[in-house]
RNA sequence: GGACCCGUGGUGUAGUCUGGUUAACAUGUCAGAUUGUCGAUCUGAAGAUCGCGAGUUCAAAUCUCGUCGGGUCCG
């Protein structure tokens, strides 16, 4: 589904094209995360203003609300929400993780308590495909055991061990349900903790079932940032390099910028939506906070070298004023921005490992980009 | 003219009867956390010499007197 264009000569950086049943989209990219069927704030239209390639979604939440039989006759996720292009949904293993509370895991699947309505419920492998085959999502991920961190060596081969037969099952059922009119992708998730031998084990495991893309899950979990990209150097080079990669939930621009450089081709986080609803915006320079007292007379954009309709228009003293008084136009406007943020950060990026320029924009980036800063700097 | 009630961080209140370490709570403000979603939540900080004055006492937001301000009722 890969179809590599350009490897930078200085990094491992590379730039390609997916296709898929709902159009090409260039790597690498930012999937803005749409847990519930849309991007928080933002309108499809607006997600379209600055092309906006991909959107995901989760398996997890829409199974339960509004469910299936409401997708299904909607015919699907796309005529659902009125989204044309391509959707990867994510399988509801990170939320077996992060609904911890509520789960009960076995060899089998996961029993959860739904934490909508308390009701019982219960994901196989196969289970999760099917529903994933009804809303029809272009690239689809598989059951799998997101360990927490921190995490015992044994809570860790077992989640290995379990994320390995899991992959296998979903593979197997996923190629004997698939259409051939309307060709879905299902990548495979490397699981193993903070245990370089377990992500080397689970990615062999993965790579010999055998998937279109292959993901990098068990991160962003509360690990320190350099243990995550330690992680990094141990699995990429088991992924073969015709093959997207896809590493789950990261990051921060500058993790992003340095992900890149290492041969990641996807990401996706919800920092850029939840962090502007909570006060945060990303500027060329860092992170500031809007919601700050700083910026209670600053009448300028939010980021001065942002071409976006947001900063074009608007500023910061508004956006605070309505971040501050609970308006929900200033969660809008603030997402608007950071979303436009990342997916132009994914369009330079892609243009610098064009031009064979990676390396020099990686390092202007990083000197450049602080993930926390004074105020009176930027 | 008389009787009574109320005055405590920006706001709303508790504590006063029965005096006792650093005046509590909510909200707001300020700041931090947030990585396959969380308008959630959590953490930390600043902010009141308890309307003012005098007295009693080892010790007063608390008791007494006076006074100022707000209110209720009676004339």
């Amino acid at each position: 589904m890969l179809q590599l264009i350009k490897k930078d000569r200085n990094t491992k950086a590379r730039a390609g094209k997916l296709r898929t049943a709902h159009g090409e989209i260039d790597s690498p990219f930012f999937m803005p995360v749409g847990t519930n069927a849309t991007v928080k704030t933002l309108s499809f239209e607006d997600l379209l203003e600055f092309d906006t390639q991909i959107v995901l979604s989760n398996t997890y939440h829409l199974f339960l609300r509004p469910g299936l039989d409401v997708i299904g006759e909607a015919g699907g996720l796309h005529e659902f929400m009125s989204w044309n292009g391509p959707i990867l949904t994510d399988s509801g293993g990170y939320q077996v993780f992060s609904l911890a509370k509520l789960r009960k895991l076995t060899d089998g699947g996961v029993q959860f308590q739904s934490h909508y309505d308390g009701s019982l419920q219960f994901f196989t492998p196969e289970k999760v495909v099917d529903i994933q085959n009804v809303l029809g999502s272009d690239i689809m991920m598989p059951l799998d055991e997101c360990a927490p961190y921190p995490c015992s060596r044994e809570q860790a081969e077992e989640s290995v061990k379990r994320t390995a037969l899991w992959a296998k099952q979903s593979r197997e059922y996923f190629l004997k349900t698939q259409k051939k009119k309307e060709r879905q992708y299902q990548f495979g998730i490397v699981q193993g903790a903070t245990f370089k031998d377990l992500r080397e084990r689970s990615a062999q495991q993965i790579l010999e079932v055998g998937f279109d893309g292959y993901a990098i899950g068990g991160v962003s979990v509360g690990e320190p940032v350099p243990i995550m990209f330690e992680t990094l150097d141990w699995v990429l080079p088991f992924l073969p390099e015709d093959q997207p990669r896809y590493l789950m939930g990261i990051g921060l621009p500058d993790q992003i910028v340095k992900a890149v450089g290492e041969g990641v081709d996807m990401f996706d986080t919800c920092i850029p939506t939840r962090y502007g609803r909570h006060g945060s915006a990303f500027t060329r320079k860092g992170r500031i906070v809007v919601r700050n007292a700083a910026y209670i007379k600053d009448f300028g954009p939010i980021d001065e070298a942002c071409d976006c309709r947001v900063c074009k228009k608007y500023t910061r003293s508004y956006i605070r004023h309505l971040l501050n008084s609970g308006e929900i136009l200033g969660l809008a406007l603030i997402t608007y921005h950071n979303v436009y943020f990342y997916v132009n950060l994914m369009r330079q990026i892609r243009d610098a490992i064009a031009n064979d320029r990676y390396w020099e924009f990686q390092k202007e980036f990083l000197e450049m980009f602080r993930s926390e800063l004074e105020p009176s700097t930027v």
